[in-house]
DNA sequence: GTGAAAGCGCTAACAG
DNA sequence: CTGTTAGCGCTTTCAC
């Protein structure tokens, strides 16, 4: 099978008896070439194993097919976070189906973010980049309105008002599960949120407020205690808000609820009897832990397949107008909540 | 700061009053250039917002820059592991210090598998590769040995025998964590094993073996159940070895631990005081849970830090003869093997 | 439908 | 120390 491995086009060319040109176009899959000649070139390309050298490709068509997905320092912690690498292989997934490359830039140190900002930048490198999406004041936003090179963000950007982003609706997702609690009936429920310096955290906590206010229930600013979507970030925003007792609470993401739940047992609470939670993600480990978590579920790697044709679809047809794609949220339940002991629960429409 | 998009080496050339060759040796670094030139060189670099094109210098010097990081299907299930992502931010960290590259190649499917290994072996796109050990009959690694790009494997590979890779000494870890578990008193010993097929999967038995056998503890077959290193694998393996009754328990990666103890804890046994556990890893979350765990901490960032130095020094200096790097592994006594209970522990010299 | 020729932007001998 | 020159292997007009 893989046979000589220094071919170039021109040896090709020469050993089916055609022109460089004709090559290019049957490898590019262009008309205007005969079926003849086509099925020719294609045997020799098949017996000889050739590949067209990728470097001089991207040289002479200004298109590397490789897209870059930038993971920005402020979410390096949460790289132990399922999120991430469930989103990374819907991106990866997609980038193979459509025939492009994957390259994979983290952000460890700032160190590294001085280094490869520019890299990035390179003419050649990248075709776009998918951006994870920060706190306004990051860098890396900054870098990418200013540059010249595609890109999309996962999550509604803050003060990127021209940016392309793929996002979840992360408060009516939120307004959904604390309406669940609050059918069940409980009354003194409680919010563990994202970092509210991101659109994803303060998504999430209207959506809170929003299902409190339209059943009349005045919010207690001592239940909302601000995590910052890691696990001893759920830990610690648990025993912060466990003072105040709290019938029920709802855990801006399922990571999160990992490390509450473990606070609650050294509390000597166990859930849902002593205090029901509702997450937001659906990870895979949410249905099999014990109990199972309700939760509200996104579509993760729908969502990085998205990500990807976007961009794709930006390099191809320019950045305007910005495109922008939400995708629905769906309620999960599970034993967390405690519906199944609480009442028959009955739907919520 | 970013300026003009699209200048070339001949533009700084120009603009610079030099020639092409100059302008090129002062961006790589090279000698045999005066130092005045340089300063001027420089400067206008900076105040361009220069960078030179990849496509052109890949071409050119037939070097990319760019390292593949290959996670082939069979570990493709692990990727919610955090062992997996530690492991990449250790890659990705070293490749920036490096000043490389790093390309991501995720197999999801049978139908990425055969787009993506082509596609990895054209000329032009990665300089090596990193691939994650898997089994002996992996097409992966058939296709690693028959192709000509140099590359480096985590984890010693089955039958490869002139593979270059980078791995930690597994046998013995495993040796320690069962010797541990024989000192503090236990003889009911079980373990959990990773993937039989996989050369870590059978050191790491083997370690455990050796322990015992170095006791005169004779071993119980119906105590050893293979693993497949996910959650719900431990899981699973648990249920299967506790009609034996195991006093305490070797699992071969922390996060099998999750699932066993979720077993554990459907049937009413505490840890450490029902039965005992040691893990295999030390991920963050280990030294987070409750109870606290007992475990074999392999350095899984520098093991990162390492592959892609391998890599790079086969790249630079050819394959042969094959490098072979084993990180040493270290006990980490904590709450879930009852040490502290037991006995008051005097270290193991 | 096919071929010839002109680059893409850089590196790397080779002169000088 | 610096400049000239010849490619790297492909895409892409433009003729025919």
């Amino acid at each position: 099978m893989g046979l000589n491995p220094k071919l170039t086009l021109e040896d090709i060319a020469r050993m089916s008896g055609v022109s460089r040109s004709t090559v290019s176009r049957v490898i590019n899959q262009q008309p205007n070439v005969s079926e003849p000649v086509r099925q020719r070139v294609m045997d020799v390309i098949h017996q000889t194993g050739f590949h067209p050298n990728l470097a001089a490709r991207s040289l002479a068509s200004q298109r590397s097919y490789i897209i870059g997905l930038v993971i920005p320092r402020s979410v390096q912690n949460l790289f132990s976070d399922p999120y991430i690498p469930l989103l990374t292989q819907g991106i990866a997934q997609t980038c193979n189906q459509n025939n492009h490359t994957l390259a994979l830039f983290l952000f460890n140190t700032e160190e590294d973010e001085y280094k490869l900002l520019p890299r990035i930048r390179r003419p050649g490198l990248v075709d776009g980049l998918i951006a994870l999406s920060t706190h306004a004041d990051d860098e890396l936003l900054t870098q990418l309105r200013q540059g010249d090179i595609p890109y999309v963000i996962t999550g509604r950007p803050m003060n990127l008002p021209d940016a392309s982003y793929v996002d979840v609706d992360n408060l009516y997702g939120a307004f959904l599960a604390v309406r669940h609690l609050i059918h069940i009936g409980y009354r003194h429920i409680g919010t563990i949120t994202g970092p509210l310096k991101t659109t994803t955290g303060m998504d999430r906590l209207e959506g809170y407020k929003k299902a409190l206010f339209e059943s009349f229930i005045e919010y207690d600013p001592r239940l909302i205690v601000e995590g910052d979507f890691t696990q001893s970030g759920g830990y610690y925003a648990a025993l912060k808000i466990l003072p105040h007792q709290p019938d029920a609470i709802f855990i801006a993401s399922d990571y999160m609820v990992l490390g509450a739940i473990q606070a609650f047992q050294e509390n000597g609470l166990t859930v849902p009897d002593d205090i029901a939670v509702v997450g937001f993600d659906d990870l895979p480990i949410s249905s099999q832990m014990s109990p199972s978590l309700t939760t509200i579920r996104q579509p993760i790697r729908p969502l990085g397949a998205k990500l990807v044709e976007t961009l794709l679809d930006i390099i191809d047809n320019g950045s305007q107008p910005p495109r922008r794609v939400i995708f629905g949220t769906e309620l999960v339940i599970r034993e967390s909540c405690g519906a199944h002991q609480k009442m028959v629960f009955q739907g919520d429409g």
